[in-house]
RNA sequence: CGGGGUGUAGCUUAGCCUGGUAGAGCGCCUGGUUUGGGACCAGGAGGUCGCAGGUUCGAAUCCUGUCGCCCCGACCA
């Protein structure tokens, strides 16, 4: 027979560490990078099934339940109504949508079972990494009146995408768990209604998880104000910058970041002189035109960049010195974007990449091209050089006005640390964050699409106008232990603790420590806390750094030497100083602690 | 998908260049000594060296392919 530890039942919820499952780990997995993921792991949090695919471990589930709680309460005070939809959906919903084509590539793919050999071109599910094409369709199909509206529908589940690269544990993983709602208001005004209670209800989740999330713009929309605002976790790992001036509050996605580098009040630059065209051999870069004997400065140069929009190519122009910023193509409303290449090209310019330019009349078909769209800032040039889209050959004195042809202008290129603020005129600043949530006002895209109308009280229909929320529980989790640890561990906020009192029984083996640590534990759950009580066989050093590594807010620790003088050690994991206190007042200490820890927070 | 790296016991890894018995630390098991910040002694279990081919008398080691994972870029919560 083996021998095996008696099962000890204890009063009230409190775990026993020795019967629970926190396997804790000296040294760090071999494939974490960053502080937050290697705690994770080394705290007994999750294990790695995959790439991006992780098992919650009852620390770590117990931490992401406590989050999707106050996500859920906060996200109903702001107006939501929680249902669940299926993660499988039918393609044919996504088919019916306005993104198949572009959302495709991050969707896995889910066939009938069987034996694989009927396996259909086209999936017949998808697994949801959003719910856009299955709540609007339910909408449609369910609401039909403006008495029955607003509506916001939110859930909390698993989302799936097939993520290029999943990096930094759940920091962005292939399954992650995501708080995704849907808003559907009459109009305009009362989205906006709906959008600004969800960013509060954000704020307000932050806050309370103990994440310091700020709100950052994240596009300009075409209505005078912003509607999209992203929510990311200031820190050195992450994925996204963030433009952004301390004094006037201003704060963008690098992607939408936008500078007052062009003056609202520029005037057209005058012509110089007649262009004129001039042999470049050779010469196909920025660079090489800034070298002599040309001697053209980067920023009196055009870069002309060629792209293809949904199979149709077009052009867009910066200045040499400028770099495209991809993201903000967007505003063109193509659905799929991407560089052309020298082969598309040529035939359409005249010329391979390096010699382009869009001077009227020189593009061999210019009827071919989708557009040519200028970033604003090519107007600080007024009069330059650009390609003659001839091999070896450029154009100088180009006038912006008299000589480019240009369908639209617009802002495309990414902004430099520096340059002044929109709002303030002081210089931008940059620094690293996480994207932990995102809120977005939707229009009409999909509620036309799926036709989601309602009748109004003049018994005409419209389209239901949608706002969008995602909030990534998992990501937060992750956020707030990159924000909150120190050398020897995670230091948990009280709010999304796993457990918030440790007792730490460093003679279990005592009848009086274990019946004692019942005691203290009994008046913690008593004043509200949730108990782990460390009744382990193991040395105190163990204990002390497992306690350190998982970190729980409050520890009480109960030992023999205590036993002798009558005391126990209270200590909080965010501080160094221990609390020693009388066994005859710890019932009345620790509901008071357990009451300032709760308050704190 | 492009560039770089890496795969050896549950974890961290040495060995690979220069082919010849697969090693260590942690963890685990047994016994003992310890006992307030990751103890010590003795004994023990545990490895298809990612996978498939090839070269060779002989491959963890060299070659080819393949897969997984990690890092840098484009996408996202």
């Amino acid at each position: 027979m083996r021998r095996c530890r008696p099962t000890v039942f204890v009063a009230g919820c409190m775990k026993l560490w020795s019967q629970y499952f926190i396997p804790t780990l000296k040294e760090s997995p071999a494939d974490a990078e960053i502080a937050s993921h290697k705690l994770l792991v080394r705290a007994g949090l999750v294990r790695k099934l995959g790439g991006g695919l992780y098992t919650y471990l009852p620390l770590g589930l117990r931490v992401l339940q406590k989050i999707s709680q106050i996500c859920r309460e906060e996200i109903e005070r702001g107006g939501g109504i929680e249902l669940a939809m299926p993660h499988l959906h039918p393609a044919e919903n996504w088919q019916q949508g306005p993104r198949w084509a572009a959302a495709r590539e991050i969707m896995f793919r889910a066939d009938s079972s069987g034996d694989g050999q009927r396996s259909p071109q086209e999936p017949e599910f998808v697994l949801g990494p959003t719910h856009e094409e299955v709540i609007t369709p339910l909408v449609k199909a369910e609401i039909t009146s403006y008495r029955d509206l607003p509506k916001n529908f939110f859930q909390i589940g698993t989302k799936f995408r097939n993520e290029i690269r999943p990096r930094y544990g759940l920091m962005r993983a292939r399954e992650f768990v995501m708080m995704d709602a849907y808003s559907f208001d009459v109009d305009d005004e009362h989205a906006i209604r709906s959008y600004f209670a969800m960013k509060t209800a954000y704020e307000n989740f932050f806050r309370r998880v103990g994440a310091h999330a700020i709100a950052v713009e994240a596009d300009t929309g075409v209505m005078g104000g912003s509607f999209s605002h992203e929510f990311m976790v200031p820190a050195e790992i992450g994925d996204d910058d963030v433009i952004y001036n301390e004094a006037s509050g201003y704060a963008a996605n690098r992607e939408k970041a936008t500078s007052a580098l062009v003056p609202v009040d520029l005037p057209d630059a005058a012509p110089v002189a007649a262009i004129e065209e001039f042999p470049t051999p050779g010469v196909v870069t920025i660079a090489a035109l800034e070298a002599a004997p040309y001697a053209v400065p980067a920023d009196q140069q055009f870069k002309t960049l060629v792209y293809v929009g949904d199979g149709k190519p077009f052009a867009v122009i910066l200045r040499g010195s400028d770099e495209l910023e991809e993201a903000k193509l967007g505003v063109l409303g193509f659905g799929v974007v991407r560089a052309a290449t020298p082969a598309e090209i040529e035939p359409v310019m005249g010329a391979k990449p390096g010699s382009l330019g869009t001077v009227k009349g020189t593009i061999r078909q210019a009827g071919a091209l989708a557009g040519i769209f200028a970033d604003h800032a090519i107007r600080l040039i007024g009069n330059g050089t650009t390609g003659a889209n001839k091999d070896g050959f450029h154009v100088r004195h180009v006038n912006v006005t008299r000589d480019l042809a240009i369908t639209k202008f617009g802002d495309f290129r990414r902004v430099r640390p520096g340059e002044p603020d929109p709002k303030s005129g002081q210089p931008l600043q940059v620094r690293r964050g996480i994207e932990v949530g995102h809120v977005f006002k939707l229009g009409t895209k999909y509620s036309e699409k799926y036709g989601a109308a309602f009748t109004d009280d003049q018994k005409q229909s419209h389209p239901m106008v949608m706002g969008c929320y995602g909030i990534g529980i998992g990501r937060t989790l992750q956020a707030v232990i990159e924000q909150s640890h120190d050398a020897d561990g995670i230091v948990w906020p009280w709010n999304v603790a796993p457990f918030q009192v440790l007792v730490c029984v460093l003679d279990p083996q005592l009848p009086e420590a274990m019946e004692l640590a019942r005691r203290l534990g009994a008046a913690a759950e008593q004043a509200g806390a949730e108990v782990l009580v460390d009744d382990r066989a193991e040395r105190p050093g163990v204990k002390f750094k497992d306690a350190d590594l998982i970190g729980i807010p409050l520890r009480l620790t109960v030992g023999g030497r205590g036993l002798k003088e009558g005391i126990i050690e209270l200590k909080w994991r965010a501080q160094k100083e221990v609390v020693k206190v009388p066994v005859a007042e710890v019932e009345a200490r620790i509901a008071a602690a357990v009451r300032a820890g709760a308050g704190q927070a």
